[in-house]
DNA sequence: TGTACATCAGTGAACGCGCGTTCACTGATGTAC
DNA sequence: TGTACATCAGTGAACGCGCGTTCACTGATGTAC
């Protein structure tokens, strides 16, 4: 890897680490570029101030967090064409992948800069919004092909719907991290899963 | 209301909407004193150092939210004494109330703090823990009280049930923060009910 | 009723420390001719 | 192949500011006798 990509890397990565224990007012730049092993001034070489590595934290934690939603469904949808059962083993698939990570999810960038907002520029707050916002039309526009094929068996408000993997996947990570337990957020998310098998399954249109 | 539990009141007002805003190390004890219309001085009479006042945020908070559910549930409960009606009663009232707070519900303090919690003592970290805890008791009880009476249409893991509606506020209200909407907790908490009829109230035992 | 003392709820100046940011400088690598 | 210059990826000392905390002091109220 080229040693500049790296740098900023390492950066980020320490960051990102300290940031979810300990939020980003309380995460130094002396403890960075401890980290990272360079000085103050490297550090302002890579971001012209805190804000800057605030933005380019979360532009990559979204960037990563849309890649994986688009590997996962996309496995998904080789292993079963049905738009259901597709969304059925996408959240069993990232249920699995949250179980196995070792140490736990660390905690999502987006809660914890949600809960800080006043400390961003807007340009950071906006950020934020368009992620969230760009899963609820992700999961929505699955939701109505399940729609079209299987009639719900009570009435579902469809935004609402579509957030609730957000929400869920949010509120475990929470929970997750309040009860220093592991599986919180992967259990919600089996839950949402009965949930969409109770609502869907049924009848066939 | 005499002037002492006045003041306490209100730095604890001060430093739970700071905190909400910018989190706990970006609030400044100078901020506190300066809305509380006190010095420096008058803020270490009350509380010893910064992590009491968090301990103390906390356990306020906590003990409101024990009295607005014990409240709503008890109301919910002279409505309906069938366990699964007073549950959708409930959390109707709480979905009601969150949607007629005119701001907006202003976030959880313990999701605040569960997203620094390297900045606290392991006492305050142990006041979230228990507090999460105690509502995952309280709600699988419920649930379990439920499940007597009408049988579960899917096998569920009833701790999991029981964090769900925990797991369902946090996530409503990181949501609703990121998106500066203001009733996205509120849906998250209809769809959980929607969930729960479409779980239970099919066959009664 | 008067006096002495204690407690309550603060005031406000002073402390040292760590923070984010700036800036002049540097050595290695790349490019033009 | 050699020389001149530009760019990249930093170094490290210095800056001023705001932070949490301490402390000697104060005026109002409460209590004992």
């Amino acid at each position: 890897m080229d040693p500049k990509t790296d740098t900023r890397s390492r950066i980020l990565n320490i960051a990102e680490a300290s940031v979810l224990k300990k939020g980003f007012e309380a995460t130094s730049i002396e403890e960075i570029v401890a980290g990272a092993d360079i000085s103050r001034g490297g550090f302002f070489y890579h971001f012209k101030d805190k804000n800057a590595l605030a933005r380019a934290m979360l532009q990559r934690y979204i960037d990563a967090e849309n890649a994986l939603y688009d590997d996962l469904f996309a496995r998904a949808r080789e292993l079963n064409d049905d738009p259901l059962h597709c969304m059925l083993i996408g959240l069993k698939l990232l249920a699995e992948m949250l179980t196995d990570m070792p140490e736990g999810h660390p905690g999502c960038v987006i809660a914890a800069t949600a809960y800080q907002d006043r400390l961003f520029d807007e340009g950071v707050r906006d950020l934020n919004r368009q992620a969230i916002l760009g899963w609820r039309t992700r999961f929505r526009g699955m939701f109505e092909e399940i729609a079209a094929v299987y009639e719900p068996k009570e009435p579902i408000n469809m935004d609402a719907l579509g957030d609730m993997v957000s929400s869920v996947v949010e509120g475990g990570l929470v929970l997750q991290r309040a009860l220093r337990e592991h599986n919180n957020a992967s259990q919600q998310i089996m839950l949402l899963r009965t949930y969409l098998k109770l609502l869907f399954a049924q009848r066939q249109i």
